[in-house]
DNA sequence: TGTACATCAGTGAACGCGCGTTCACTGATGTAC
DNA sequence: TGTACATCAGTGAACGCGCGTTCACTGATGTAC
């Protein structure tokens, strides 16, 4: 007969309480995410959660480098095998793939892109580089598109004096990797696709909104042919 | 002499009370209001506030009715006198007037389309109708394009079966006032300039993002080419 | 003009609650001899 | 194989705090006669 152990027995306890932490995430929102609640659920004291944790901000720093990092994992993979594809069909890809993971893990979505929760200062030398990682695979996908001369540069207006410094500004960020127009492209495509999915994450939609995917899936056919040519 | 009053002697308070409500949500973020903040700032007891408003959440919703109406009513000035002007310079005003409004009130913004407070739920007949208010300019002035024959319908691609029952259901809810086509194009120009703003007001931008609004304007302009002829 | 009374906005105390964090502890497990 | 000891993950009690909400009250103001 085993005797009930007054010590808990969860194997990998810190993924237990990130796994948890998203859980009440999704139900009850970032801003409501709480250290005692997660301990409740795991049927755990609520100190215990510092040995892995020492402060709550350690764990939602925790949560968004990991939203980032799986964002980033599954925007990589989905080019991986592609590379024979033509350029048009690799850029959807990637639009149609940045909007599965965030249907997937709207709160994940959220945490990292939407209002950021209150009285949590994001360490930047931890978040910038996630946030980085997980935008990289458009940024080459689009500097990709321009190196092989189908990204339909010419058709962008000039940009103003002021802008074309903070492009400079960013280009010297990225290591010269991505050429100005090729930033200026991909923030555009960035802002398109994160404002359908906000609209559409956001919960805010009347009822008879059935299928944004589809009206996704036509801003990105849009985007290729404004944007990509050949 | 007079005697110090144990009474509190502002006036309107109602409108003190939500001004303050704004300033805590500029500050600390909307999830974060607080009935005991709002008090102590304003030098009165909590319960004072039930007056007022029976609830904390009806303070919640007056605040965003306001947010709304405010934005609406925002759109519609731009518009006034503005009737002689051409389809594309009202479009381009709207859209302009729309981040000006934005840029001025970050935080109604973040509290109307932003990622909604936990443990708050909308009452969807007070909010919803504003929200359509809000809205409201600029479907009518899509739907004003294309009755005079300037919205580039023929260059929109064929809804799928689902979009377009979709599409009919919204145009029923509008009362038939606004066409299918219409409401699109609407859609997709309302989320592209949501994206934007989400990332100019999220606060996540790198620092040498120095003019987002450049790019704004920019996209207000790609929309015009796109979506607007003659 | 002066008094009696009703109204009602704001007060002050209290409620029960959940939060993040600290602290000394306990008791199961691994290690050394 | 058996004992003594160190390690350290998790416990339980406690802290100080702020929250939304309730309640009986007070006292200034307006109204009726």
């Amino acid at each position: 007969m085993v005797r009930p152990s007054k010590k808990q027995q969860i194997p990998n306890l810190q993924e237990a309480i990130k796994e948890t932490a998203w859980k009440q995430i999704a139900e009850f929102g970032a801003p409501a995410l709480s250290l005692r609640a997660i301990a409740r659920e795991l049927k755990i004291t609520a100190p215990a959660i510092y040995n892995y944790f020492p402060r709550r901000d350690d764990l939602v720093t925790a949560l968004i480098v990991d939203a980032y990092t799986s964002l980033g994992d599954s925007q990589k993979s989905i080019l991986e095998g592609m590379s024979n594809k033509d350029a048009a069909t690799r850029f959807s890809a990637l639009g149609i793939a940045y909007r599965d993971w965030a249907v997937t893990h709207p709160q994940r979505y959220q945490l990292i892109f939407g209002t950021p929760i209150p009285n949590y200062d994001a360490p930047e030398d931890t978040t910038t580089p996630a946030a980085a990682w997980a935008l990289l695979p458009l940024i080459e996908t689009i500097q990709a598109l321009y190196d092989e001369g189908s990204l339909l540069v010419e058709k962008l207006a000039k940009p103003s004096a002021q802008l074309k410094s903070m492009l400079e500004a960013w280009y010297q960020f990225t290591g010269k990797t991505a050429m100005t127009e090729v930033l200026y492209v991909a923030y555009v495509v960035w802002s398109r696709v994160h404002g359908l999915m906000m609209l559409e994450l956001g919960g805010q939609l009347p009822s008879f909104f059935t299928d944004p995917g589809e009206i996704f899936r036509r801003e990105i056919a849009t985007m290729v042919n404004q944007y990509i040519g050949e």
